[in-house]
DNA sequence: CGCATGGTTCGATCCTTATCGAAGCATTCC
DNA sequence: GGAATGCTTCGATAAGGATCGAACCATGCG
């Protein structure tokens, strides 16, 4: 018997395949609902509760509760760091569950993180939108500048923040590991790309496919 | 569903008690055998036979036969940080699971390391042999020195390699995270240290406890 | 105040798996 | 060639825990 840190409690909590797949849904950074989770996890809501006061009990995760809604998300970058490390090995030792081709190539460049776009062309989307000034950065957190609001309204994107949810925000893309742009901003551009049909979502994946008109549509309007 | 490397079942592997006790044992670096391992665990050798099969299976070790023994060691150093990382969180949002104060304090001195000894006393005691040069360093291995045979020879300490095992190996320590002396030397040094009485084991822990005579007795033997 | 929605708790079920004793295989020692 | 040692496999048992339906709280909406 050895003592020390009790590893094993923390790796059993990553080990169920239920939890597994909630806190690869976190480690965007956007902090979920437990629904959302537990459609990501695919079990009932009962269960995802239940896993996820297993994982609060564990020291994995961090609550905040806004109204009727309980946003979870990763306690700190080093649980974070940890779930890398893990997903390193798996990767090295695996043999991969997904099928690898072109789905995962989709993957990195455009898929949905929860409600926005996520992926190379949403990285390269929140740089251009910093360069032409239409959103800023203010102390860790992103604003929309006056002449954004007038942008976004002209495209007919609605800016307003909805229930305590910010209008922007960061989230950290897993494929690029830098930025894209979260919140109702982020939400409302996803929306109109679909509503536009620049693109479409792949079925039971989050793998965005843009149609060469799309792509077209889309550079024009956030990357030009 | 979410899709990805199967990271719950690395984590489930180290999941459980007796193989995470296992992976701990291991961090050290030294390849270990299944017996070793099962005492190491606390559990029986059957049930450690089953969970290195797991863990073979799992990628996370190696396993190296010679002759009728079979040493397991980690796969790699990913793995071994896997773990450190692992370790970091479950320090980190603990409660520890060991009771702090002096039983703690006693391990990080003294203490058996399977069936030699191992704390600060230990590398003290490592640290003093190769100044003497009853021990050399040889190629990332330990090597008694003829003078260093006639010594121990003369402490009535038997320095014959008996099945395989190696007369001298280095064993990283957990506390002071340097080396100290395993192997058969190593552990005919602990059955010196209790055989003249000069300390005894704490019940239930694998501290070691010497009385002030029988300090003295191991400063003037080892440590001068 | 009712009603809908988001979440948790409870209870029962079921399945996985950790565990050990006994037996079996392999290797080395005498 | 036995005998001993190191280790694995087999079989049976038991315990933990993942799961879901139903019922139960809490918040927000009309």
């Amino acid at each position: 018997m050895r003592e020390g840190p009790d590893i094993a409690r923390i790796a059993s909590l990553v080990g169920d395949p239920a939890r597994a797949n909630m806190l690869n849904a976190l480690m965007g950074g956007t902090a979920l609902t437990a629904s959302e989770l537990a459609l990501e996890a695919g079990v009932s809501l009962p269960t995802a509760s239940s896993h996820l006061s297993k994982l609060m009990d564990g020291g994995l995760l961090t609550l905040a509760s806004q109204g009727r809604h309980r946003y979870y998300g990763l306690a700190s970058a080093q649980v974070a760091g940890m779930i890398e490390a893990i997903t390193g090995v798996a990767e090295a030792v695996g043999p991969k569950r997904v099928r690898p081709g072109p789905r995962d190539a989709a993957m990195r460049v455009a898929r949905v993180c929860y409600d926005h776009l996520a992926g190379e062309q949403a990285v390269a989307m929140l740089d251009r939108l910093f360069d032409r000034k239409l959103l800023l950065r203010e102390d860790n957190q992103i604003r929309l500048s006056s002449s954004g609001a007038s942008h976004f309204t002209a495209l007919g994107i609605e800016t307003r923040a909805k229930a305590r949810r910010p209008v922007c925000r960061a989230c950290l893309d897993w494929s690029v590991r830098r930025s894209h742009l979260a919140g109702t901003l982020g939400a409302a551009i996803l929306d109109k790309i679909i509503a536009e049909k620049w693109a479409r979502r792949e079925k039971d994946s989050r793998a965005v496919v843009f149609s060469p008109k799309g792509r077209q549509a889309f550079e024009r309007v956030f990357l030009a």
